[in-house]
DNA sequence: TTATATATACTCTATTTGAGTATATATGTA
DNA sequence: TACATATATACTCAAATAGAGTATATATAA
């Protein structure tokens, strides 16, 4: 590489693409075989060929991927030196535009070396589903506390000791799931995440329990793109484009839990998304099922012309 | 201009500078003589001096504005053809990367042909303080009726239509703040913006009331600044970054009616700002005013450490 | 028939919101 | 000085919402 490439930016476009099927959130990955790495869809934009970043997106995820995206949105733009480049200091400055994109799962996937992964394979501490997750008490709060240690000063050792509590909610503070990102900033300084070697961080550490790590700044797109799904399930209903036509309750509620990473109250929960006006009944019951079947309603898309913003406004956590 | 330069991608960085004076929301904008319209402090990206996009964004306002900026976010990252270029198709290709920074207002500005500028004379339609602003009968909705009578088929008008009533608030539907940048939109498509005329839409008409048009994209660009801050403030405590170190609750109340541009209930507002512990008070009482004197309060920054998002949920609109 | 699993309806309480009233303390003026 | 007026602050009250249940219905599996 001549320093000649370190003028240029090139603007690259990664998408996010999630599904959730069978209670399990994925991210559609390219298994990347050079760097051994996953890494999410993405591509150069052309500014000649494409008319807006978004379209630009959709064509290269279509080349790449076969898919056709439904909803796209645009998260950040991440432009940080030294954490793109397969190694540090190569190559020319990459700004990339990270989206997010939701999908249902249609059959089998017809590129090449491109896979749903389960999103919590990346971020093993985001799922309180069952139980607040081993690998905090286990492997993060000693890894962070390390972090604290190491400050240089005490103001330092201060505000690391806040982020910590407040991010993994220490000290009986509620656990916040909307924090992926801030989260995963917090592992990547504190020099634990995988990637932090490969951008050849000083305070770099080997590490193995914190997730599988991705290709250039991927998983820092994947963890904007699920703290944005997890905020904006809330007061938009994107679930819907996530769910087939029809769906029990159950289905929905698990899909939401899925997102969001925690359980939710049952009971309160069907108040809420009849109450709101977000679905109808069909009339139809679910086939398959152990106890009373449960009827089958689909999202009234009518919501969206009646109020401002619609939305799973989750609350009631837990409780059967 | 030759066709080289088309394929060239720049990055722009534009920043929307907003602070808050007299119940006045500003933003900082910078007049350009030869288009004759203000624009936004902009300038390129280079990769080179620049580490992040951040950094780069703060030393280019440094050097145009002589601002020391506190509070900096990225919005979005703007890339349509045919929203940027002084006339259409000429220049390279310029991806604008747009900003919100928060700011108190600090004497002069020493830069020329800078200026703080009320927000609202780019948004005349967005400021419902006193009244139901008059621009929205006399000019948007018979302008918008036009709109939807042009629509090629029945679907589309029935979408311009729905849009046209949850954007501002027509049929009884609520008043919705934040949908700024939906707004300007829906104006900008129906052809009413003088922007429209610049980019040489098709559907352009010549218009007056329709707010101050700005170079570039960079309205738009305002539009999502004021839409994130409108939001943001309900769940962050950002509007202290606009308060000198102590003030009046009232004064915050002002604030906060300036930015989302509608009137709060005064006793529950107050019951909001303690109840979060949000601010102390400092046992000092405001000199100037009218009646009884306000005691004078400071932000309590702890809260950021106590509370994982704590912010003005602003409910109760209007009343004594 | 019974145990079990799921669906759905309904209840009850605590908290939060929206909208007031009541009272305190200042200024300006008849 | 007394009073009208303006602002600050305390307190009240009802409606709506949220959190956590109980109760009952309807299916499958043993």
């Amino acid at each position: 590489m001549t320093s000649a490439d370190q003028h240029t930016v090139a603007i690259g476009l990664s998408a996010a693409i999630v599904s959730v099927t069978e209670e399990q959130p994925s991210v559609l990955v390219v298994r990347h075989s050079e760097s051994g790495s996953d890494a999410l869809p993405f591509g150069p934009f052309d500014p000649l060929q494409h008319r807006t970043l978004e379209s630009g997106l959709r064509k290269w995820v279509g080349e790449q991927t076969y898919l056709d995206l439904g909803y796209a949105e645009q998260l950040y733009t991440f432009g940080d030196r030294g954490r793109h480049e397969m190694k540090s200091g190569e190559g020319p400055r990459i700004v990339s535009v990270g989206y997010l994109a939701l999908t249902r799962q249609c059959g089998e996937l017809k590129a090449p070396d491109t896979l749903w992964r389960d999103w919590y394979r990346y971020f093993p501490w985001e799922d309180w589903r069952s139980e607040k997750p081993a690998v905090i008490g286990d492997a993060i709060a000693p890894a962070l506390k390390a972090f604290i240690k190491d400050a240089p000063d005490e103001p330092t050792a201060e505000l690391r000791r806040d982020r910590m509590r407040l991010c993994f909610g220490l000290d009986g503070l509620a656990w916040d799931e909307e924090k992926v990102l801030e989260r995963y900033e917090l592992l990547y300084e504190a020099g634990v995440v995988l990637e932090c070697a490969r951008d050849g961080r000083p305070n770099a550490k080997p590490t193995l329990p914190f997730g599988i790590g991705m290709l250039f700044d991927h998983r820092r797109i994947l963890a904007t793109a699920i703290s944005r799904l997890r905020g904006k399930m809330k007061y938009r209903p994107v679930v819907f484009e996530l769910m087939p036509p029809t769906f029990t309750l159950l289905e929905l509620q698990r899909t939401v839990e899925a997102i969001s990473g925690v359980r939710l109250h049952k009971q309160n929960f069907r108040r809420l998304v009849e109450g709101q006006g977000l679905v109808e009944g069909t009339g139809k019951v679910s086939a398959l099922s152990r106890g009373r079947p449960a009827e089958l309603f689909r999202f009234r898309r009518e919501v969206l012309r009646e109020r401002p913003s619609p939305g799973l406004r989750l609350g009631a956590r837990r409780a059967g």
